[in-house]
DNA sequence: AAAAACAAGATTGCATACACGAAGCCTCCC
DNA sequence: GGGAGGCTTCGTGTATGCAATCTTGTTTTT
């Protein structure tokens, strides 16, 4: 049985990152305490934890309140982004083993096989195998402070909201670029793998944008 | 007055960092406690946070134990920071304020002032003023994230650690850089200023890279 | 003699209780 | 009527206590 403070840990940040507790949501102590079945005190070292790695901001006396990203934030994260997945990519593409290989195969097919229905369940196989996908490529390179770094970046989340930004062209492309990174790792060509990635991550960050150009229009 | 819990995460870090606790060492939550005049509450939290930032590895029902950096990583996190130091340079290179620009010049001007004296008092002032430099950068960008993210890659006792280690053609070349930097950062030339800052970072990986290698034929 | 099982000590995990501080509201004064 | 000061209430911050778990040394068994 894993710890309490954990499961507190998993259950709160699976609710920031599906958007249960909004951006700015001031999340108390005890109401969450009796939500989850335990004490404040794990409830605290949880909050402790997603405050280190972005999730929430922790205000002495005043609580938690869940992390509200600005436009400049998230440009800056989608560039952070790419420059630790490029590297990880180059490292897990210098010796790759077969499992890796066959693992991002995988999650390419697990994608693709959901790509003809456009509608929702689809989206949300795809979005999982892609998150698949990233972490099977920090495991590969056996860079853990990059690894860390990115989920600290609260990376996971993001792609998977950003997924649902995508129109089918942009899943197309995002599908056909899983499959040239796997193709370049298995050629074991860093720069390839590298190069493609920046290219994924800086598409992502167009998509991003441009629902945020549109949002914005939306708002005035 | 600021918390319990954020002093005791100071000076847990400090601890970490200037060698007080050596990695692979055993912390005690109730000697934390008695040392540093409080309950064990304060100390977990603390111990929470320096977990998720890598100072420290929590084991349940075990504790905490210093961190052990393996040749591997070091060096894994000497290559983020020359991807993560080159970005912020570049970016304090964008529109650079009059007073940052100030800043970066007056710890250049502090650390060339200690460079004649080669004693430790010199290294120390020297070394402080580099992580002022750096710092400085990190601010002039913006790029908070960034800024929050060298950091938790426990950057700053690297920079002061490390720094031990130089000879007096080490030092002189990184004021040398720490100057080129300034004016490229002056001259508003974002490339110029990132390519000083990546050789910079790698100069240093070079020279911890050589004093490990020292440090291993003496152990054999 | 070696290995396994047991027991005692020590250490962490969590719950509870109380103290401190902050935000909101009402009253009082100008 | 508006603003300032004090009070109330809510929520966080910290200390303490107990239960659960791990470690370690010893004993017992093979």
């Amino acid at each position: 049985m894993t710890t309490a403070w954990e499961q507190a840990y998993l259950a709160l940040r699976r609710c920031l990152a599906d958007g249960t507790y909004p951006p700015g949501a001031h999340l108390r102590e005890e109401d969450l305490a009796t939500q989850l079945g335990m004490s404040r005190t794990p409830i605290r070292e949880a909050l402790r934890r997603l405050d280190a790695e972005g999730w929430l901001r922790v205000v002495p006396n005043q609580g938690a309140f869940a992390a509200e990203w600005s436009l400049s934030e998230m440009v800056e994260i989608f560039d952070l982004r790419g420059m630790l997945e490029a590297h990880a990519a180059e490292h897990a593409a210098i010796a790759p083993s077969p499992q890796g290989i066959a693992a991002l195969r995988a999650a390419c097919e697990a994608g693709e096989a959901a790509m003809p229905g456009a509608n929702l369940a689809a989206i949300e196989q795809i979005s999982e195998a892609n998150v698949r996908f990233h972490q099977t490529l920090w495991d590969m390179g056996g860079q853990h402070r990059t690894r860390a770094t990115l989920i600290s970046l609260a990376v996971p989340p993001m792609i998977l909201r950003n997924f649902r930004k995508f129109n089918e062209a942009n899943l197309r492309r995002s599908l056909a670029q899983y499959r040239e990174m796997t193709e370049a790792i298995a050629a074991r060509n860093p720069s390839w793998a590298g190069a493609v990635m920046r290219a994924h991550v800086e598409a992502g960050k167009a998509v991003f944008l441009a629902a945020a150009v549109q949002a914005g229009q939306e708002a005035a």
